[in-house]
DNA sequence: TCTGGACAAGAGACCGGTCTCATATATAAA
DNA sequence: TTTATATATGAGACCGGTCTCTTGTCCAGA
């Protein structure tokens, strides 16, 4: 409180360039990098500068160059690890080439994303990343592209839209999960989602508005249908958005008439909250249950037994689309190009062999 | 791809205004939202703008208003989750008051976190939230102040700065755990730190440049002290920034000629790694030794046994902070004021009690 | 000595909003 | 009818930078 909160208007370019004897023109030039000047009157600039202790106000700036020098990242939930790695990778290499980046939440909300949207634009950044909450709507996001901001979606993608993507490879991931739990000698394989859908039972795939969940529950039916199982349609559930509700699919599941022998979690949440659900049961992991968890998060590892993920490199997806978007920005008029990052999946102790006999 | 992408120049209010046959400022009130206007010129006015998809550049609107509508956010590391939960509480009482959230990584890098604070002063952010690297370095904080932009710190607290701060209560919530373990009879009690030091053993306390990890150091010791115990400062570690290096502290405190009964980890990412750690060791929780950590993660629930923890209301904290904030940024003359967020301890069965003849 | 080109610095428009002040019209009071 | 007052709109300055265009200097070559 030593200094009284005078809001001193602050110091610009005219007040510097008066202190130096020079025109507005010239001490523009020093202090904004451009243009010639001599070295004795850049020095004169810069003292003068510094004495009145000069900030460059980033808006004026922006304003008459039309770049923000920002990049607009909407997520679902920064507070899921998902993406607060996502963001990581986005914001370190948007730091390296210079950029900010702004990050909006959208709750998975088409709303909240569609003001988020608006709000990034209004704030003119120079280009935005997007984790769409639905790939049915998209009526915003061909707004952004007109208005000529580069947009790169982020793990899901809109074929439809023409437009760079980069997401994980959930269909051959989900197939890969499943091979392994069917080598293992399960035939009996439930798939949990936190999708929010009128029921807890699948209806067509194909009307799944998120293209990642909709990829991993294709995948994990493709390799079952392969592998001539029917049914597996049965034992895929949604709508495991929080404790309560993962502990009644998991129940349901469970006193099927023929239950299911494992189960695989679409994300580290669900896959956190199914553990739970499974430990209030008083089920043994793998004995009575095996389980698979989409990413490869820290709870994973400190488990009795430790479980078995499917590993996806979200730091690595983050990174890529960052780069993405940046060389757009840099003008490289390069191709629309969809890129899926591959996964690989970390065996550990939560899935059992099934003998023979129990399939 | 099927609008090329002309650059074509935003839609202003001068063109809207001509459209809708009014004069600019007209336009520009009912547009902006302010002044008044007649009913009917009102809606010409509107409808132009929908026509032409008109976009406030909210660039320009701030540079007038001097408000930018954004608060600039500094934390150490977002990816790590108590940094995550505390900007998604910033972030939701941010929108809810009509502000946005800009965040910056320092890294727990005095220079990161200068240069950070820097470039959204530049930006002419209304306010920010900043978690100090270091307590004993704060010129560009003072400048902060001196800019006349209204700063809370988090997490940590600077009182020679004179700005609101909002914390946990650490002192109080070491002394509370350290309670807890000598009620269950431990008398070897060490403390385990992500704090990067030169060395891994304790100096003076009071040279601790981070203000949250000082004080659970003091009250670490506090506690001990009188109830008696020396050494207690032997068993004060630091420098569990990564798993090698924790593993190796905790070793070496194992292989103390008297090792402690009890550990307590100073957030949740060592907490992970001690645990980690002493998994690795072969060593039974709580049987061989016991273990405390701060933060109520959510791996701490699932591990067998569940892990007693200090839950800290991080996502109140970070509430806590943009109300501060933003009420101050609303002109309210108010004292500064150091906020502490009271925490508890949730007891799990991480903490063994022990016999008098093992003490 | 004169001309041309390179170079340094200045003048002022511009970006897209906000906002003050002046002007014109409508309504109410005298 | 005249004057006062409120109300609606227009004209243009302004915010703090960037950038184009012009002017003025200096020195080399003819």
């Amino acid at each position: 409180m030593e200094e009284p909160l005078i809001p001193k208007r602050s110091v610009t370019v005219a007040d510097v360039a008066r202190a130096a004897n020079v025109s507005k023109a010239t001490a523009a030039r020093v202090l904004g990098g451009y243009g010639v000047v001599s070295d004795k009157v850049r020095e004169q600039v810069l003292a003068a500068a510094a004495a009145l202790e000069y900030r460059p106000n980033e808006l004026a700036r922006s304003m008459t160059t039309g770049k923000s020098g920002i990049i607009g990242v909407v997520v679902g939930d920064i507070e899921n690890a998902f993406f607060s790695l996502a963001v990581r990778g986005i914001s370190d290499v948007a730091r390296m080439a210079g950029f900010n980046v702004i990050i909006a939440n959208s709750g998975e909300e088409l709303d909240a994303e569609k003001s988020a949207v608006d709000l990034l634009i209004g704030k003119r950044v120079d280009g935005l990343i997007v984790t769409p909450a639905r790939c049915d709507r998209m009526e915003h996001l061909q707004d952004i592209h007109r208005v000529g901001v580069p947009l790169v979606l982020f793990d899901r993608s809109i074929p439809e839209l023409g437009v760079d993507a980069v997401t994980g490879d959930d269909f051959d991931a989900a197939m890969m999960a499943t091979r392994y739990l069917l080598d293992m000698g399960h035939r009996r394989i439930a798939y949990i989602s936190a999708m929010d859908a009128e029921g807890e039972f699948l209806g067509d795939s194909r009307s799944i508005s998120n293209s990642a969940v909709r990829e991993r529950v294709e995948g994990v039916l493709k390799e079952q249908a392969d592998a001539g199982i029917r049914k597996a349609r049965h034992y895929v559930r949604l709508g495991a958005t929080d404790q309560p509700r993962t502990d009644g699919v998991v129940e349901r599941l469970l006193q099927d008439a023929a239950p299911p022998t494992a189960l695989i979690a679409s994300d580290s949440l669900v896959g956190l909250r199914v553990f739970k659900s499974l430990q209030t049961l008083g089920l043994s992991i793998p004995r009575d249950i095996s389980m698979i968890s989409f990413l490869d998060a820290d709870w994973t590892t400190v488990t009795t037994p430790p479980i078995t993920v499917i590993d996806q490199p979200v730091y690595e997806m983050g990174k890529k689309a960052a780069e993405r978007l940046i060389s757009r920005l840099n003008g490289k008029g390069m191709l629309v190009e969809r890129t899926a990052i591959k996964t690989s999946l970390i065996r550990r102790g939560s899935v059992a062999s099934l003998p023979l006999s129990d399939q």
